[in-house]
DNA sequence: CCTCCTTGCTACACTTACTGTAGCAACGCT
DNA sequence: AGCGTTGCTACAGTAAGTGTAGCAAGGAGG
């Protein structure tokens, strides 16, 4: 799997056009990725931690994931060790917050 | 890969928890599923004009998104062929709509 | 009727992505 | 020194996605 070193040209799959929500939209489609910033939303974890929380999901993935959403700006490693959101990141956040109220209502269908 | 007949209970990857939130995580963190969702937000396109406009994506793989965001009730067939959002869909996307603006504000970091 | 084109959808071999388990070096604590 | 953390990696096995080809069904026009 290779790493972006630079955050400047992502090189993401089905999005060459230079569009960034294209860009965007295949980064958060990976796996475990939406759920790593579900579990960042309100408080830092440690490697460990984020793995508990994400149901055991295997490490290497993980920190695949969180290699790339730190090279994106959204996560960063906190000086103590343990993950945790950006401003950027958490703006982001924020952005699927109305998603919890639409999974309860949708789960009534 | 499996199909879910009903909506009421979904086995989603990492998501045994009852949590609807984690059911959607999961569900729109596969690949090719937020584009889609994107693709579909303004206007029904045929299965071919959605691999057109998903980058030439695998077929497999588009059919098998469709299968799950229509056993999900986000996405359905029209009568005279043609993938549209339903109205849960249309407000799922609504949802992913400020995304937009932080792609766009994101591409500058 | 017959061809032609488009629809949604599938088969199948190939490649990539993810899983699960184990274990590493580095740091702090007692 | 001996623990118990931390972030992170190796590696074999399995699941998921790719790319190409092609199917049956339906409509349009000859």
């Amino acid at each position: 799997m290779a790493k972006q070193a630079s955050s400047g040209s992502r090189t993401v799959r089905g999005s060459r056009t230079g569009r960034p929500i294209m860009a965007l939209l295949d980064l958060l489609g990976r796996r475990w990725c939406l759920r790593i910033l579900w579990e960042l939303r309100d408080e830092p974890l440690t490697s460990r931690g984020l793995r508990t929380a994400c149901d055991e999901a295997s490490p290497t993935v993980l920190q695949a994931r969180l290699s790339e959403l730190r090279d994106a700006g959204f996560v960063e490693l906190g000086e103590g060790g343990g993950y945790g959101l950006t401003p950027l990141g958490r703006e982001l956040c924020e952005t699927f917050m109305p998603l919890h109220r639409f999974a309860e209502r949708w789960k009534k269908s």
